[in-house]
RNA sequence: GCUGGGGUGGCGAAAUGGCAGACGCGCUAGCCUUAGGAGCUAGUGGGAGAAAUCCCGUGGGAGUUCAACUCUCCCCCCCAGCACCA
């Protein structure tokens, strides 16, 4: 027998199989489909290190045996070629980036079929080929079209050393993901995809995959679901103009932002009814060096951004404006009158001379770029404050409001703000705080947490006040940076009473605080009794331990002093005899008292009785020791013990729900954010806090609204090497969509690729410059690129059909296919690709072009290997194994099998260069089994055919559960029994059968070269086990004694309890332990053991 | 802080509430070999014992059960994600 040479059998069978296309994959076929799916990598110029293939050879493995159960399977791989770092890597070597994406590709091609992985190789796809981004302008197009893809002027997460803007899914940190800079906010006209109209179906749909548990947790998190009500405050004194009627939807920010969007155009022709046709020479120069200076926005000759007018583009000769309904027309001659009026309706008017224009037309741009900055954001006001609250049952409780520091009322309300000067920088303050407190965080991690409390900040709108719609009292409006402006409405109602940030800051800063609920602890239960009581915390000035009473674990443990009002008592009163009766201490200062707590509880010091009593906390602190003589109630004599506790104790030993309300109210100071019974809520005291949310909602005009985290996806990116934004800026039309036939818009090659604060292809005329599809004039092109994982969020699709010409897939194919059965990604994949996935789907699904839903019906991810050293493997720590050494050294086949024996799929781990060999050896003693193989065994040993099903069986099952580990170590038991004796063919093959997905080149070199069969084993039907095969005759029965295993021994199957009992009972070892006694009770579980109870 | 996942021999790890440690690495002894970082055989959780056998053992503590790695409660530690989301 040859030693087996894997190097030169591998390569072999590599060639073998591609040129014999047994992997190929049959559009139209009588077989069922099973579509197979995994992460398509990004070529990086590194190449593949051995954490990669995982996930390829569990696909693989999953493939084969697929294939082998009689599936056509639809299994392929393809790159993820278009992305920053390949365009970095090009400028730091100096060649483009189509030389090194194309190198790139080559080298993991090469890398990734040395493993012998079965694609079919046809239905390659790369994402940087004008052959595939045809469609993903197409897709962008679709979304142009339908509204969902469009532009605003954002502020956007900028990296400043890559030059782009980054999506929220791509920050981690605060930092760029892929280069670790930190990221700043820049405002700039930007592309969205409306992935928040998608918001709730992203969460129901999850509903019935099957996906990992934490998967569809964190989608759900990044959506972020929360339910509440929108209620509104009225500002003090009113604003004028107040909103009409019916015009409280949109207040009158409607028209707030330029865009490029042909629809919102339109409403902005509609407010400002008329304008000049002919630019003069200032204004030309001025539009045109605006356009080359302020990157994200595209400049029309008429320009309006928000409430902000550039006087000089729109109304030198006259302007017709719309303001809440009203026409105003104004002449030539009029400019004081017009600067006048639009100024007072809130619109930002600065106006230039020609002659200033003219002589330094760059202070000019750098003053409007000022003004820019400046505008406002979030939701207009129309003379209120719109809070999203998910509690307004606490609405009374409501004693301010916050305001985020950009929200947009601040600059509306500013000339009444008579601390203006402190308010402005408090805002400026607070953008540049974000960074500094980042950096902060990240060098002492313990900080955060410690100034947790005092780190809240802010400041009042002094002369700003609001109403609260219910207690219609007049409330403070501060703006602080712990309300977000970017979330609900950028304003919050404060209740501090019921609300743990707002609790800290209304500490802070001496806010009222109104309790409005009423804790409920405990289960509710019948009241078979009602009872006013008290709980008595006391603290010891002299070392701050709080008196506790010990009740013994099974009468509750710890809890502080306690007991009911009697006739005519006050809570305080009761408290100091309470304290007095149990332990003596009568040395008390009254330091504060609680809310009514309803409580629920089993009162077992009292027999197990249901109560239900409504108790108030008090706090006291103990001036000296000195006791009075104890005089205990007669039940409670001697069944509990006096103990100071630290509070650190108090936190773990008092359990009791009441008990530990009141140390957390006292002691950490913690807002109550549960559930309970309203109070001080006018009308509404007395109801549950589910009930009187709808019901204070109603009466304070405010509506219930579903708010999500999500946002809109930006897609813009400022760089190179993607896919060329498929629009056309015309003057004359606006935005333009490139028409379907002009598709694909093609990445030019250019000399300068490197970014520098403009998109790169801004500067190729070639490419900027195109006649406008609509009117034939001249006009631009959109110079910026998608974000890759646009590429990424469709090419599922295109794998079902790639070579089509004419559509992104044909209509069949996608529907014999789609949607994939089995989707393998990593784990950090898990937010932001699949959200993007899930969400194109549904809209080309909305748009008619997919009979699905949800494009991943099963979804696995595999865990990480690590280097030796447990880091990642990464040439930074030198800790990376390379694919090409070990299957050099081990061969591919031992490579895949280690990679699936080390563990768990889904569970990462360190790689090991000893353990390998474990599975070598194992391969090894396959190879020369096969030599030793004789013919048919003539008997077949019962014993040995229920081993064989069983294991079938195992196998079968794993493989399937993608427990590839122990699929693996079935088989390695199998070998060694089948080493240990003869090596009879039909067992051997059908052992070989099941090893073939595993190890798919030593199992066809044995099947065809050894055992000399024409066809590839892995053309083979996969083994079925007999289900009767499984029924063994006999098993052993286990003898526990107490539970403890004392004996077992060999019986047949199905017998009774009578006869275990008696054969139990005749076992020597059995008799020599129970003696002459005979056992309290006998456990008989059939088929399994039998349990003697001394 | 919140959420999710974990904690089992020297190591990677197995175990529908029913024999804890399958399988593999490593280690020990023996065989074979001119040689071994090769191969074969046997052993291998800890402790006691010559042995049969016994006791202890799945992060810690309680509980449910005839029986708990597995279920319930509390605590500790590790990993991942999120991080003022009203």
């Amino acid at each position: 027998m040859a030693s087996y040479n894997h190097k030169s059998i591998e390569k072999k069978w590599q060639k073998i199989w591609e040129k014999s296309e047994i992997y190929r994959t049959k559009d139209k076929s009588k077989k069922p489909k099973y579509y197979q799916l995994e992460t398509f990598p990004y070529p990086s110029a590194a190449g593949l290190h051995m954490g990669h293939p995982k996930g390829y050879i569990a696909e693989d493995i999953h493939a084969r045996f697929m294939r082998m159960n009689g599936k056509e399977v639809l299994y392929t791989m393809g790159w993820d070629a278009f992305g920053l770092p390949t365009e970095n890597y090009a400028i730091k070597v100096g060649k483009s980036p189509q030389e090194v994406a194309k190198a790139n590709v080559k080298n993991f091609k090469r890398q990734v079929k040395m493993f012998g992985l079965s694609y079919d190789w046809q239905r390659e796809i790369n994402t940087s080929e004008s052959e595939y981004y045809k469609w993903t302008q197409w897709i962008f197009l679709e979304l142009f079209k339908s509204g969902k893809a469009y532009q605003k002027l954002a502020k956007v997460n900028w990296c400043p050393k890559d030059q782009t803007v980054l999506a929220n899914e791509q920050i981690v940190d605060g930092k760029c993901e892929r280069c670790g800079a930190e990221v700043v906010q820049k405002e700039m006209n930007q592309w969205f995809f409306k992935i928040t109209d998608y918001a709730e179906r992203l969460l129901s749909d999850l509903k019935g995959l099957d996906w990992p548990e934490e998967t569809i947790k964190r989608q759900e998190d990044w959506v972020g679901k929360s339910e509440g009500a929108e209620i509104e405050f009225k500002i003090n004194p009113p604003l004028t103009p107040s909103p009409r009627e019916g015009e409280k939807e949109t207040g009158y920010g409607l028209f707030r932002y330029h865009t490029t969007d042909p629809k919102t155009w339109k409403a902005l022709q509609g407010r400002v009814l008329e304008m000049r046709k002919q630019p003069t020479d200032a204004e030309e120069i001025l539009w045109q060096s605006l356009r080359r200076n302020l990157t994200g926005f595209h400049f029309r000759r008429q320009h309006i951004i928000g409430r902000f007018i550039v006087d000089f583009v729109c109304f030198e000769k006259s302007l017709v404006v719309e303001v809440d309904g009203d026409i105003h027309d104004f002449q030539k001659g009029e400019d004081e009158e017009r600067t006048k009026f639009l100024k007072q309706n809130g619109f930002v008017v600065i106006r230039f001379s020609n002659a200033k224009v003219l002589g330094n037309v760059l202070a000019v741009v750098e003053e409007i770029k000022k003004e820019l900055k400046s505008l406002p954001f979030g939701e207009g006001s129309g003379g209120v404050i719109k809070v999203f609250t998910t509690r307004p049952d606490t609405l009374y409780g409501a004693t301010y409001l916050v305001l985020a520091p950009e929200h947009k009322l601040i600059q509306e309300l500013k000339p009444r703000i008579k601390n203006w000067g402190e308010v402005e920088n408090y805002i400026n303050s607070s953008k540049k705080k974000t960074e500094l407190e980042r950096l902060k965080g990240e060098k002492d991690p313990t900080s955060r947490k410690a100034t947790e409390g005092q780190r809240k900040t802010g400041i009042e709108l002094k002369g700003i006040k609001a109403i609260n719609p219910a207690t219609k009292e007049e409330i403070p409006v501060w703006i602080a940076d712990y309300v977000l402006g970017s979330y609900g409405t950028g304003a919050i109602m404060a209740v501090p009473a019921h609300d743990q940030r707002d609790f800290e800051f209304a500490k802070k800063f001496n806010l009222p605080i109104r309790a409005v609920i009423e804790p409920i602890t405990g289960e509710e239960r019948p009241n078979e009794e009602f009872r006013q009581s008290v709980v008595a915390l006391v603290e010891n000035q002299k070392n701050g331990k709080l008196l506790s009473i010990n009740w013994g674990e099974k009468l509750g443990g710890n809890l502080f002093v306690g007991g009911g009002l009697k006739d005519g008592e006050n809570p305080i009163k009761c408290a100091i005899r309470e304290i007095k009766e149990e332990t003596g201490y009568k040395s008390l200062k009254f330091i504060s008292k609680s809310e009514k707590i309803h409580h629920h509880y089993i009162a077992s010091s009292k027999g197990g009785v249901a109560r239900n009593i409504e108790a108030i906390g008090l706090y006291f602190k103990l001036e000296n020791e000195e006791k009075t003589d104890l005089k205990l109630e007669s039940d409670e004599d001697g069944k509990f013990k006096v103990e100071w506790i630290s509070k650190k104790e108090a936190q773990q030993k008092v359990r009791d729900e009441l008990h530990k309300y009141v140390f957390e109210k006292f002691i950490l100071e913690r807002a109550y954010f549960g559930r309970g019974i309203l109070a001080n809520s006018g009308n509404f005291n007395g109801m549950v806090s589910e009930h009187a949310k709808n019901k204070i909602t109603e009466f304070a005009g405010g509506k219930t609204k579903v708010q999500y985290r999500l946002r809109d996806w930006s897609v813009s990116r400022q760089r190179y090497w993607g896919v060329p934004i498929p629009i056309i800026y015309c003057d004359k039309c606006g935005v333009i969509a490139v028409p379907e036939k002009k598709l694909p818009v093609k990445l030019p090659p250019l000399k300068n690729y490197r970014p520098k604060g403009k998109p790169p292809l801004a500067g190729s005329e070639k490419f900027m410059n195109v006649k406008c599809p609509k009117c034939g004039g001249d006009a631009e092109r959109d110079p910026e690129t998608l974000d890759t994982f646009v590429d990424s969020s469709w090419y599922y699709l295109r794998y079902a059909d790639p070579k089509n010409k004419n559509e992104f897939a044909k209509k069949e194919k996608l529907e014999y296919w789609l949607p994939v059965d089995l989707y393998v990604i990593g784990a950090e994949h898990t937010t932001a690709h699949l959200l993007y996935a899930r969400f194109i789907t549904k809209f080309l699904h909305d748009q008619g072009r997919l009979n699905f839903k949800e494009p991943f019906l099963k979804l696995r991810h595999q865990g990480m290997i690590l280097g030796p050293d447990g880091r990642r493997m990464s040439k930074r720590w030198g800790n990376v194994i390379n694919p090409d050494d070990v299957i050099s050294e081990y061969g591919a086949d031992t490579a895949r099998l280690y990679e699936m024996f080390m563990g768990p799929f889904e569970q990462g781990g360190p790689w090991d260069n000893k353990s390998i060999v474990g599975i070598k050896r194992f391969l090894d003693r396959v190879w020369g089994a096969a030599h030793r193989v004789e013919p048919e065994e003539k008997i077949h040993p019962v014993r040995k055919q229920e081993m064989y099903h069983k294991a079938l069986k195992k196998i079968t099952e794993d493989i399937s559960a993608f427990k590839f580990n122990t699929a693996i170590s079935q088989l390695m038991i199998l070998m060694n029994d089948l080493d240990s004796e003869k090596i009879y063919e039909n067992r051997f093959k059908i052992f070989l059968k099941l090893l073939a997905p595993f190890a798919p080149h030593m199992t066809e070199e044995i099947w065809k070269g050894v055992l000399n069969n024409k066809t590839s084993i892995h053309s083979e039907i996969w083994p079925k086990y007999d289900v009767e095969m499984l029924k063994e005759k006999t098993f052993e029965l286990i003898v526990q004694i107490n539970g403890k295993v004392r004996d077992k021994f060999e019986v047949t199957k199905n017998i009774s309890q009578k006869e275990a009992e008696s054969l139990t009972f005749s076992r020597e070892k059995v008799k020599n332990i129970l003696g002459p006694s005979q056992p309290k009770k006998v456990i008989f579980v059939p088929n399994r053991l039998i349990n003697l109870v001394v």
